[in-house]
DNA sequence: CGCTTGCTTGGAGTGCACTCAAGGGTTCTA
DNA sequence: TAGAACCCTTGAGTGCACTCCAAGCAAGCG
């Protein structure tokens, strides 16, 4: 199976020559894909397809055609799963990568974006709250129902 | 189309003797398909699917074969739709649905259930929370980017 | 040398939750 | 009597986010 979180062994020269214990060592610091995998818990397939949308740019690769991932991938990796959390759509994300692309004349847009995407977890927290609050209720009478079922 | 959340004509006789005002005027008041989708917010298209799946049992018919949503089916498509903003799969529900109709035998299952859902719905809360740091976080650079720049 | 492991690719397939189409019925209003 | 406004059914289609497949290459090992 491709996803599982197995220490890869590190033929010298295909992309990371040191081998070492924790994710994130630190430097200038390269991972093959499995070692992506192990670190982010996605599947080879999604770090691939994240790429072929556009939604990870620029992976550097070895001399033999396979994906380094550095540091800055895993950072960015980090705030897509933020991101993906929240309910953000990869299609806004994959708009959001391409800003940073863009460069400094997208910072005031990239804003913008995130400050509505905060505006969203705030009212998805609302709503939750709302529901913990009916989820409460609804176990009280179950629970209800039980302590007056053994007391019977 | 469908969706319009219009204010439907009640022939008399179909389904609702009484052209109340408001959604929801009590006592043992029909509801036709077109007043549940302005009441919930669902269309009519995936109120018959909730049905034919089994998330919604035994909606009772007009004369003319027409569905007839009670304050009880109501009740229930709120609930539903709380469970749905946990994230639940729909499969789970309609498991949840079968543990209702089964009876009082199944009230422990169903407390386990919600349980269950409660503790979900406490992590993604967590998540979000975690995210809104990571956002603040983000959105405090760029507008300090921004303030850096009105001040040059 | 052949085997295994791990990686590559493009394109096809999957599962979920709807969403719509086609064809038809009933009832009210003009 | 015609048309509009509702409603019904089955079955197929859509969009999203993966997920997998088949074929093939590169490196290390016995």
């Amino acid at each position: 199976m491709e996803t599982t979180p197995a220490r890869a062994t590190h033929p010298p020269g295909t992309c990371k020559p040191d081998p070492s214990t924790h994710p994130r060592p630190d430097g200038e610091d390269r991972y093959t894909i499995s070692e992506v995998v192990a670190v982010t818990g996605l599947t080879a397939h999604t770090l691939r397809w994240y790429e072929r949308i556009g939604l990870m740019s620029d992976v550097s690769r070895s001399h033999t055609g396979q994906r380094c991932y550095t540091n800055r991938d895993l950072d960015w990796l980090a705030l897509v799963a933020k991101l993906r959390l929240t309910g953000m759509p990869v299609a806004d994300m994959v708009r959001y990568a391409e800003l940073v692309r863009l460069g400094e004349e997208t910072f005031d847009e990239r804003r913008q974006l995130l400050e509505s995407t905060r505006r969203d977890v705030l009212n998805r927290m609302a709503e939750l709250q709302d529901t913990l609050a009916v989820l409460d209720y609804k176990i009280d009478i179950y629970a209800g129902v039980r302590t007056a079922q053994e007391r019977a």
